[in-house]
DNA sequence: AGACGCTTGTGAACGTGTGCACAAAGTTGC
DNA sequence: GCAACTTTGTGCACACGTTCACAAGCGTCT
């Protein structure tokens, strides 16, 4: 399966369930591309990675699908997350409703600094970073999530993999090295905003040029 | 200039900038590849399109090609930036000090919740929604992070457009339509944990499938 | 039953991105 | 000044992803 495919399997399983929130029992790969957000030949070459699951001249069945996409990514079971880093970000992860939701079991908290040690959030107490590995493996975590400052982040990665997880993902603005067979992913909100930055100082670009055009064109009107 | 050019240049500067601070003057596509996590001819041929900013057999002054990156982000000028939404996640990003020293100056906070309008934050107070245009229009604020609950968040944005803004970067877990020579981008932290659990739940599986390869090894080796 | 209309699944063309490999261009040492 | 060494910039081949376009398949209506 593509990985480009297995990226947009959530955002599909998510516009499913939105429809069958609605009530939709069927719903054509036109339709659910819209929902989506995507071209629907691409969404019905993905789906097709999956098996045949629709019916022509009809369309699928959202609950059936929805059934398949979450077996497919795997969400059947739910897994055990543990947050390390209970900063500002570590503290709106804890308390985002969005994750047990969508599979995502918030099973552990870790930080580092004393202070923070034993404060609650959401019903968890944070443990101390030197738990960590005991955590990872009495609660069989293989998801690990980062939040501290970007200098912690290897050293964190590091014990982490150590202690069993396989799947981590980084807030830290930080290149970590991991070891093959562990999967890493970024989310890099400074990055984010510097493309957005990017595209918009071309955009004004593009309007500064437009009006020289427009100037060009007025005076060529003005001489002809 | 190649979509995934722009969006490794956040990561050059980033690199560039932690070698600069570390004193060094000069390095090669390879070291700072490694810094980077890229490809060292990647790099080269990022690099490239900016101009031909090396010299052969040294490498690049990390000073001026940091000069040359920023440029082209568009950081050389600081970009407004109002957040939507101060609940869990916009307070952690309101709080974070990492912005500011990218490029980005929070200038605005708006919520729709009377209860939280007025709340000070980082030494900015927090303003009602329905001031949203004009806080936009006073402060020439070109870039909207939204922070709503999914169901505000197609609201929210058709708002910051109307009012002007041309770049937003949306954490809500939802499709969002913006016009035509607006940017959107979106953060999506579910969808990243579920493209973990998909390969978590391979390696599970591939661990399975090479215990059953091994049984069948084993079996043979014995009847053989 | 058969014709008609709708929708899927996919082959094929196209576009974008990646990485190798090497000539060109610079530096260093003698 | 020349040879040896280092490193950039890039042509080229390949891999990956997207989109078009359409035949095959299914349901419906007469
Ligand atoms: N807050 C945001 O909105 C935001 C946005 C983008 C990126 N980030 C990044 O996310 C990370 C966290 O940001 P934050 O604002 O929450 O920072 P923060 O300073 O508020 O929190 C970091 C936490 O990590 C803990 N910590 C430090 N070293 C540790 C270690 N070795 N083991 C365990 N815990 C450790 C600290 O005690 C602290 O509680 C940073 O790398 C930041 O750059 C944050
Ligand atoms: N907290 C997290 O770690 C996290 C993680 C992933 C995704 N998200 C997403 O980010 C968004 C915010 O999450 P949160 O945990 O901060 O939620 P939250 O409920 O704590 O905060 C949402 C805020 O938005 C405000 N709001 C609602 N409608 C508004 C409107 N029309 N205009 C302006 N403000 C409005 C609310 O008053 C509230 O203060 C959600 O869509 C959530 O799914 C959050």
């Amino acid at each position: 399966m593509p990985e480009a495919t297995v990226a947009r399997l959530p955002l599909y399983l998510r516009a499913l369930t939105t429809l069958a929130e609605r009530g939709v029992a069927t719903v054509s790969s036109e339709e659910l591309a819209a929902s989506a957000g995507v071209n629907s030949a691409k969404l019905r070459k993905d789906l097709s990675y999956l098996g045949s699951y629709g019916t022509r001249g009809v369309g699928y069945e959202v609950d059936f699908l929805r059934h398949q996409i979450t077996r497919e990514i795997g969400l059947t079971q739910d897994w055990a997350v543990v947050i390390v880093g209970i900063g500002n970000l570590g503290h709106a992860l804890a308390n985002y409703g969005g994750f047990a939701s969508r599979g995502f079991r918030i099973a552990a908290l870790v930080d580092a600094d004393p202070s923070r040690v034993g404060e609650e959030v959401t019903g968890l107490k944070v443990r101390h970073a030197d738990e960590l590995e005991q955590i990872v493996q009495d609660l069989g975590i293989a998801i690990g999530v980062v939040a501290t400052p970007a200098r912690a982040a290897q050293l964190v990665c590091d014990r982490l993999v150590a202690a069993g997880v396989t799947s981590i993902l980084n807030f830290a603005p930080a290149i970590v090295q991991v070891p093959e067979g562990v999967d890493l992913r970024k989310v890099d909100l400074s990055t984010e905003l510097q493309i957005l930055a990017y595209h918009e100082q071309r955009k004004n670009g593009a309007a500064l040029a437009l009006t020289a055009e427009q100037a060009a064109e007025l005076a060529e009107a003005v001489n002809g």
